[in-house]
RNA sequence: GCCCCCGUAGCUCAAUGGAUAGAGCGCCUGACUUCGAAUCAGUAGGUUGGGGGUUCGAGUCCCUCCGGGGGCGCCA
């Protein structure tokens, strides 16, 4: 927002460096200074320029040198346009803003683009993200709640942040696990319809193909009769597949629903099989692939084809020894089947930190077949959500956290907070409020936490509806919509000319620095970025609320306050909403 | 054997190579006749796992050791 005034000012200073003699940076790197109550930006730079002296030999204490020629420079630029005050703290040159001029700017600002706040220019990119990827005939648990509300979340800020965004969800449709449903339903529960929770159902049947199968090893034959029947296309089967599947994806429908996620495409496992076949052909004839076939599977030896010593990406099997697809079949046609009909630029892949390997494989056999835009294709990996106890969740072994137990309870518990602070909300608007704050408490817990950190699944901690989570934030947007509420209206505009309290600087700085926080977010694959700033934000302004009175304040600082809280509750919104979480007006 | 990740306050986690390492939870003390107490103010809590190195400057980068987790030819 002051990237004018600072790069007058970088001018300046590489002006009065050069006219000195000393040596110039190619450019300053400004960040906000972190003194509370003041506003402004600080650079380091002539800590790099002192210690270059040093380098040649001139010695001295490098602070001391930088604290000088800051100072010189200071000397000569004087105060740069657009600030109030310059001055040297401890090898730093800093530059002041003055807070009137400057609050009105953000503020204004803010208030004219309205939700677009934040939103970066367009880059001319389309990116692809790919996430979610349940297997059909099995369950959604916990782990793949991460694995949703963060693609979900990324998704939005790179949208945010200017990319053409396309989202994709992998549907695992086929696979020896769909087979095993079909075997136990067929035999032990032909007909049936499913009840209730209709992913719960499936999960059921799912476990109990794997108890009996455990129990009764014999059955294995008949389980492989079936895959062979699935292999040659039995039209009966192929159209239980077809029913039962439809089932699965009902009723992750409904956990997308409950989630506010959308998908612009959904690829599914079964459509890329024959494809991702014909292509490990095309490997085979190319002297890629190594076929080993009836006695080994179709391999590819990555290491030995790049001719690397230390094993680095390994081998990687692309055709099972009977001719049967894996993943990586599939994976492979997929790949380019982004990058060729829907021209993407670049495909993200969200996906859990167990397939890196994997991944890396399966860019790299990629470029090995000379598909350029394998280097456009990015894995971002998180950490997995484990157990107590460190007891990894599992759908074949039953040891899961399942969504809909989970947002039962976040609901139930919601419903009981909200009957106890809110008890003469109506009944509807306590159902929409308990809804608001359980999922983003939710999600909030998931977004809270570095990707490449194991979350251990904690009811109270998932759940947590205070301190640093959604609610807290929420209520922010909340106290902020209840100020302008009472208002009635915005005034069109304000000046800042009362004594600024150090709460608004604070807030102010903070709202300023929204644009660059969306796309630093977006490109670290950080959306722990924007869950910190939001957070940030809304102590901010909370601080602020607590200080500054808006609606008795005397004089303009009246009108200057309203227009700042209408501010915040806009970018408050705006921030939660990149995270996938409802931003209430009463709770 | 090769590779990846984690280790920060009692607990759970933050922190572009930058200024005094910050929050929340929990503990203790206090604040509702106030723009909403799902809040706030205050107290206490640290050799950033150990040791080297690079740098003007390291929680952050490099090396090494310790502890924990994960991956590695026919699972997805």
């Amino acid at each position: 927002m002051f990237d004018r005034e600072l790069a007058k000012a970088s001018q300046a200073i590489i002006r009065a460096l050069t006219e000195q003699g000393l040596p110039t940076p190619q450019r300053i790197d400004w960040s906000p200074t972190p003194f509370h109550g003041q506003w402004g930006f600080g650079t380091a730079a002539f800590f790099q320029i002192a210690a270059q002296e040093a380098r040649r030999g001139k010695g001295g204490c490098v602070p001391e040198r930088a604290a000088e020629i800051a100072q010189a420079v200071l000397q000569a630029i004087g105060t740069p346009e657009g600030f109030s005050r310059a001055s040297v703290e401890r090898g730093y040159l800093n530059l002041y803003l003055e807070p009137g001029l400057y609050a009105k700017r953000v503020v204004n600002t803010i208030l004219a683009q309205g939700e677009d706040f934040g939103r970066g220019h367009p880059k001319d990119e389309r990116v692809m993200v790919e996430y979610s990827q349940p297997n059909t005939h099995k369950a959604f648990h916990v782990g793949h709640l991460r694995n949703v509300i963060l693609g979900g979340a990324m998704a939005n800020i790179l949208e945010f942040a200017g990319c053409d965004t396309v989202r994709a969800n992998y549907i695992g449709d086929i696979g020896l696990h769909v087979i095993k449903w079909l075997w136990c339903y067929r035999k032990y529960h032909p007909g049936e319809q499913p009840q209730g929770d209709k992913t719960r159902w499936m999960q059921e049947i799912y476990t109990e193909a794997e108890r009996r199968l455990e129990e009764n090893p014999e059955n294995e034959q008949e389980v492989r009769a079936l895959f062979a029947a699935w292999e040659a296309r039995d039209p009966e089967l192929v159209q239980l597949w077809e029913r039962t599947r439809q089932w699965s994806m009902e009723g992750f429908q409904e956990i997308y629903d409950l989630l506010g996620e959308h998908f612009d495409v959904i690829f599914y496992e079964s459509e890329v099989e024959e494809p991702g076949k014909r292509l490990v052909e095309d490997l085979i004839a190319r002297g890629i692939a190594i076929d080993e076939r009836p006695d080994g599977p179709v391999l590819i030896k990555i290491d030995e084809l790049l001719g690397l010593e230390k094993e680095t990406y390994r081998t990687l099997v692309v055709l099972r020894s009977d001719g049967t697809s894996l993943y990586s079949t599939k994976d492979l046609p997929l790949a380019i089947r982004k990058f060729e009909e829907w021209k993407v630029d670049r495909s993200i892949y969200v996906i859990d930190v167990r397939q890196s390997l994997y991944l890396k494989q399966i860019f790299k056999v990629l470029e090995l077949m000379g598909f350029e835009q394998a280097r456009n294709c990015v894995h971002l990996s998180y950490e997995i959500v484990n157990l107590p106890g460190n007891v990894t969740m599992s759908s074949r072994e039953g040891t899961v956290v399942l969504f809909d137990d989970l947002i039962r309870e976040a609901f139930a518990r919601a419903g009981r907070i909200v009957e106890l602070k809110n008890p003469s909300l109506p009944d509807d608007q306590k159902q929409i409020v308990a809804r608001a704050v359980a999922l983003g408490a939710l999600k909030y817990a998931m977004l809270a936490v570095d990707n490449n950190k194991v979350v251990t699944f904690d009811w109270d901690r998932a759940l947590d509806f205070e301190g640093q989570a959604a609610p807290y934030i929420q209520y922010a947007h909340v106290r902020a919509n209840s100020i302008l509420r009472r208002a009635g209206s915005i005034p069109q505009d304000a000046t800042f000319e009362h004594p600024l309290e150090a709460s608004e600087i604070q807030l102010l700085e903070l709202l300023a620095r929204f644009p660059q926080e969306v796309q630093r977010a977006a490109a670290e694959y950080k959306p722990l970025q924007i869950a910190n700033y939001v957070y940030n934000l809304a102590r901010a302004f909370t601080d602020f609320y607590q200080h500054c009175p808006v609606l008795q304040a005397e004089g303009a600082a009246g009108a200057a306050r309203l227009r700042l809280t209408a501010a915040a509750r806009q970018t408050l919104a705006s921030g939660l909403r990149l995270l996938g979480i409802e931003a209430p007006e009463v709770m």
